[in-house]
DNA sequence: CCCATTAAACTCGTCCTACGAGCATAAACG
DNA sequence: CGTTTATGCTCGTAGGACGAGTTTAATGGG
């Protein structure tokens, strides 16, 4: 309840996003990359040890010299709540400071319905929150759909209509943080995937549709109210056809199952992921036709984005991963041909993401630890914790 | 040369940058805005004063109570040398931390070959140094090219092939910011401009192509290598159609000048600009046919744009102004027909930019005081200024 | 014309943090 | 077992931010 004083907790808070952001960092490492002196780092480490925010494990002895210590999460130290709903399951996990996942859950739909699968959620966090107490600081939940400022705004996957997510958080006075799946397993691919390092990369993955994100430095660029990365529906495609989305010409109706589907002249599959994976095992002339022409107008879109944003990385997911695979040659040759000239000395390589399956959990928790990390979130607890 | 302490000048940072992005901010206004106590800021104040690096004039009293001041720029503070280079001319100004231009120099081509123009460039970055001397500490240029860590890759207008720009701060001994004019030009319509306040936003420019780019909080995405913004390069066309890029169906090629020619089946003119305007200039039915068309595909792009970006704002300049009055309804219904659904409710406006001319040249020097502002370098500033 | 009101600047004691220098310590190496 | 090496620890110093209290310069009412 202090005031909190400016820059008090700044190099502290430095330290505990290193620590978030390379789990298992020693406490040398951090000095180092953090230009701090031994004696600052001694002070530093001290004080997030006495508020309950880090504790230290001796460190495996690389050579010679002292041995350093491992940064690790407090036992009694603060914890982020990560949800991932998806269409027909939903996962969570306890994530601490130091990005360690406990007690992962793991729970299939019982009934799809948005009221009975947002009570479960909210049973979740309820839960959580009776077992952590004070330590909960966050939920940060994952969304198949477009969100904006925690309203879903529309989930094809799920056919849900527009819906309130702060009910999830209704019965605990902790904060929300809810965003689209897409952008999510993009965070967790630029910091701890395919992209980590890069300064700016370019994430898409494939369900039904496709969705992504621009990531600087590892950051999102969620737009003005959180609804960015809709790279789906961008016109790259035939205007004359008319997307559910309301406009035309969408990339979309070029990429998934949808699209494999009118290729082949076969009717609109209902699940347009499954209709993909079955043609993806055919071994027939046309399908190899449909799914190349469909992989041409990934890799063809993809050069465009390239062009547009420059990315060191780009990284694709979700359905993207075998579409490719299928038809190796047809990529490259649609993504070369579609970048600016001056590009295709060094493309920036198009790499299969690595998280997969738990990519929009593990961004989920990234950009949790990212408000825990913050100096003036610091500031607060230390406050709280003598 | 004594090694800065940490956040020693973190507040004194913040101080600048304020003056910086808000020239005429008053010391209680900035106060304020970042919460300083009325002591600090004194205190700071004084201590900016003291290294040459601001000055305090009497502002003009508002109502009751003791007047504050207006921060401004020290006449012995440090500059940047903002340099905007254009197809026919070239601009200069001397800008000061408080935003202010100082010896603000227009000079028109003699010739237009590159190694003539970058001799100028490079007398004119000489004479500022005698001048300035030591206070002059960047120099900030703008492009029409594609421009990627200080190189110009291309740049179609100039018709100049790949060039080291660094020749133009050759002879003295001060770093170089060059970036493309169209990215230049958001930022500054995204500080100062149309976008002013704007989280997220999209800048789009028509000359020969379209160039522009997407501005976080005004910090523009420049991607891996500085090239990012090439919007025009986005297969939003007719995969048909070849562009000098190297790519196919590109944007550009739907847009500007040679898309007119191409409607009103004429040869590919020489000069786009002028063509476009000539053509704007017509009353026929052929050439309204031409510019609907042409803005069609303008409307339905920045659909797109806005769909994957979610900006609060997009601001267009060059012909984009006068293509876009030329055939009002028709962008309109392209643009909210690209739409996705839930942005119809409240499509992000589309305004004209406010800066035009000198748009590039203060965004360069926009850009060049972010340089200026930041902790590291007011300390080393402060270091030599006792 | 003067004094109350108002907003902001100034002064100063206190607290806090980062730093550096010097010293201590725990491993590996020969 | 001493030397080498990298690191951790202690402590004195310096400088900034803050808050409380005081001063100052304007407005506006009586």
């Amino acid at each position: 309840m202090t005031p909190v004083r400016r820059g008090q907790w700044q190099t502290a808070a430095d330290v505990l996003s290193q620590v978030a952001r390379q789990p298992g960092i020693t406490r040398a490492a951090v000095a180092r990359t953090l230009r701090l002196s031994t004696g600052s780092a001694t002070e530093v480490t001290a004080r997030l040890r006495d508020v309950h925010l880090l504790t230290e494990a001796p460190a495996p002895s690389q050579g010679r010299g002292r041995p350093t210590t491992v940064l690790q999460a407090h036992p009694e130290g603060p914890v982020v709540l990560a949800l991932d709903l998806r269409q027909s399951n939903w996962r969570s996990a306890v994530v601490a400071l130091d990005g360690s996942l406990q007690d992962p859950q793991y729970t299939r739909h019982r009934s799809r319905r948005a009221q009975v699968v947002l009570k479960n959620l909210r049973h979740a966090v309820e839960q959580t929150q009776e077992r952590y107490g004070d330590r909960l600081q966050l939920v940060s939940l994952a969304v198949p759909g477009t969100v904006r400022d925690n309203q879903l705004m529309q989930a094809p996957t799920l056919e849900w209509v527009e819906l309130d997510l702060t009910q999830v958080t209704a019965d605990v006075d902790v904060p929300l943080l809810a965003g689209n799946d897409a952008t999510l397993s993009g965070v967790a691919e630029a910091r701890t995937g395919a992209a980590a390092g890069a300064g700016t990369a370019v994430h898409l993955i494939i369900e039904v549709g496709i969705g992504g994100t621009l990531l600087i430095d590892g950051v999102p660029a969620q737009g003005a109210s959180g609804a960015g990365g809709e790279y789906g529906h961008m016109p790259f495609g035939d205007r004359a056809r008319s997307c559910p989305c309301g406009a035309r010409g969408c990339w979309d109706l070029e990429i998934d199952g949808r699209a494999l589907a009118h290729h082949l002249k076969q009717p609109r599959p209902d699940d347009p992921v499954a209709y993909t994976e079955e043609v993806l095992r055919r071994t027939d002339r046309a399908a190899h036709a449909a799914v190349a022409k469909v992989v041409a107008a990934l890799g063809y879109g993809i050069a465009g984005l390239v062009n547009a944003h420059d990315p060191d990385v780009v990284t694709i997911g979700g359905l993207a991963i075998p579409l490719r695979a299928a038809a190796e040659d047809t990529f490259t040759e649609a993504y070369e041909g579609g970048l600016m000239r001056f590009h295709r000395g060094s493309p920036p390589p198009v790499l299969a993401a690595t998280h997969q399956p738990d990519g929009p959990l593990r961004g989920a928790a990234a950009l949790g630890l990212d408000q825990l990390t913050t100096e003036p979130a610091i500031a607060t607890w230390a406050a709280h914790h003598s």
